[in-house]
DNA sequence: CTAGGGTTAG
């Protein structure tokens, strides 16, 4: 054994072909980070992470844990966690976690956070706020983690109490911090709270303003309805990126300001252009942007919203065809919307049909809704017995079904349909105020149980109003019961 | 060698 172990020494170049053998003849328990040190291992775990190789990381880390485990440190995890969290496996993660206690390395605060971190990808927030409340020294990072697992898992009023909570704590939040938040304010349309943290950015001082904040912003505004802001601070900006574009054009798309979306479209492939015919000439190559998939899906928008089928047909073709972007199962919904709304239900069954995708239950009901609209029976029924598969409990279904007997005067079949609703949701009443500007509203009971649901409802709903011109400028008061 | 962030159909 000594004999290897001089003869690796001297020739450290032999060291890697020979680490399989040595690790073969020795026991896990010889000292061999002599040989092969934990920063080179933890190299090899870095340098598959970043070339995206997942699984051969964690098939390596595994190699490490029973070869070698004593060239494991606590770097080894920090780079396994992050593979772990990337592939969403289900065991994986919680196997980490034990063998981190195990080496004793649970109060490392790094760890930690990534710890949240994998647990919030994976729909654990207990587990994720479990580790959170076991960090004795909680710092700016370890917050900002928690926050954004709240966010990433549709809870965003219990991350925006969580930002609060953070400051009792005497933590300033970053600017990493405020962006999260910014996307929680988004979520639930809390315009004035989304107004409060863009005054915060301004007013503090040594705030460092990156492009990620900015793009929050706009997101923010354009999501809480106030359009107009988003765009001032679009104009402005002057580094944008793909992501800056394409939060834009779903604003302006979801205000149903097609043209306007599609002209910064136009606007953005323009650039392309422009600097692609710089780069020839040497100079200003950095601009370039590439519209992604998402881009697509805010273009798609604006033309359903609008009612422009063939351009939004053209678009789709575009995407793969000149940009080769697949499109996802959401662009294949977005083309159903678009024949929905432009009322050409057949055409809509048909792409249904002969999409790559096993369709989903909320593609048929996008077309389930166009039948109740245009009273179309015929489609309805086969739809509806498409949804009966996919998801039979749910009794908006048969509510649709049940309307489009009614409007064509079926009472027979209405009553059938509506027996096979077997729970009906418990009524409820909420007041809401609108006050003089229809950009903002408040759920007058704050312990309501549908309160977030109803938010949603009257975003959606102020959003289309705003589209439509409309103002209020009375105050008013509406009550909704169910 | 070290942890947290922005855009996504209805």
């Amino acid at each position: 054994m000594t004999h290897i172990m001089r003869y690796m020494k001297r020739f450290p170049l032999v060291q890697t072909r020979m680490t399989k053998l040595f690790a073969i003849i020795c026991h896990p328990k010889v000292q061999l980070h002599t040989y092969l040190k934990p920063p080179k291992a933890n190299q090899a775990l870095k340098k598959y992470l970043n070339s995206n190789c997942i699984t051969e990381a964690l098939l390596f880390f595994r190699e490490l844990m029973r070869k070698s485990p004593s060239t494991i440190d606590s770097f080894s995890f920090l780079f396994v966690l992050k593979a772990c969290t990337q592939k969403h496996s289900a065991t994986g993660g919680k196997q980490l976690h034990t063998l981190i206690i195990k080496f004793g390395f649970e109060p490392i605060i790094y760890l930690q956070t990534s710890l949240i971190n994998m647990y919030s990808a994976r729909g654990n927030l207990f587990d994720a706020h479990c580790v959170f409340d076991e960090i004795t020294c909680k710092n700016i990072v370890c917050w900002t983690a928690l926050i954004s697992a709240y966010v990433d898992n549709q809870n965003p009023r219990k991350a925006l109490k969580l930002v609060w909570q953070m400051q009792m704590d005497n933590l300033e939040p970053d600017n990493v911090t405020l962006t999260v938040a910014l996307s929680a304010c988004a979520d639930i349309g809390a315009l004035e709270m989304g107004e409060w943290i863009h005054a915060y950015v301004r007013r503090k001082e040594g705030l460092h303003i990156d492009l990620s904040l900015n793009n929050s912003l706009i997101n923010m505004y354009a999501k809480c309805g106030d359009i107009v802001a988003a765009r001032r601070l679009f104009d402005g900006m002057k580094k944008k990126d793909v992501t800056t574009w394409t939060s834009m054009i779903v604003g302006h798309a979801l205000h149903g300001q097609a043209e306007e979306a599609l002209k910064l479209f136009s606007k953005m492939r323009g650039i392309n252009k422009n600097s692609r015919k710089h780069k020839r000439h040497g100079d200003c190559g950095s601009s370039l942007i590439v519209p992604n998939d998402v881009t697509f899906i805010g273009v798609l928008m604006a033309c359903s919203h609008a009612g422009i089928v063939e351009e939004g047909k053209q678009h789709f073709k575009s995407m793969s065809e000149d940009y080769g972007l697949k499109p996802r199962e959401s662009h294949f919904g977005c083309m159903v919307d678009l024949f929905c709304r432009a009322g050409l239900l057949n055409e809509a069954y048909e792409f249904i049909l002969e999409m790559p995708f096993k369709p989903n239950a909320v593609v048929w009901r996008t077309l389930l809704g166009a039948c109740t609209l245009k009273g179309n029976v015929e489609v309805a029924t086969e739809v509806q017995g498409r949804l009966l598969e996919l998801d039979p409990g749910y009794a908006g279904d048969y509510v649709a079904m049940s309307n489009i007997y009614a409007s064509k005067g079926m009472w027979d079949q209405k009553i059938v349909v509506r027996h096979h609703i077997k729970q009906r949701r418990s009524p409820g009443c909420s007041l809401i105020e609108v006050g003089t500007e229809i950009n903002e509203f408040v759920a007058a009971d704050e312990d309501h149980p549908l309160r977030s649901e109803i938010c949603t409802v009257l975003k959606h709903l102020l959003i289309n109003m705003k589209s439509f011109g409309w103002s209020f400028h009375r105050s008013y008061c509406w009550c909704f019961s169910r």
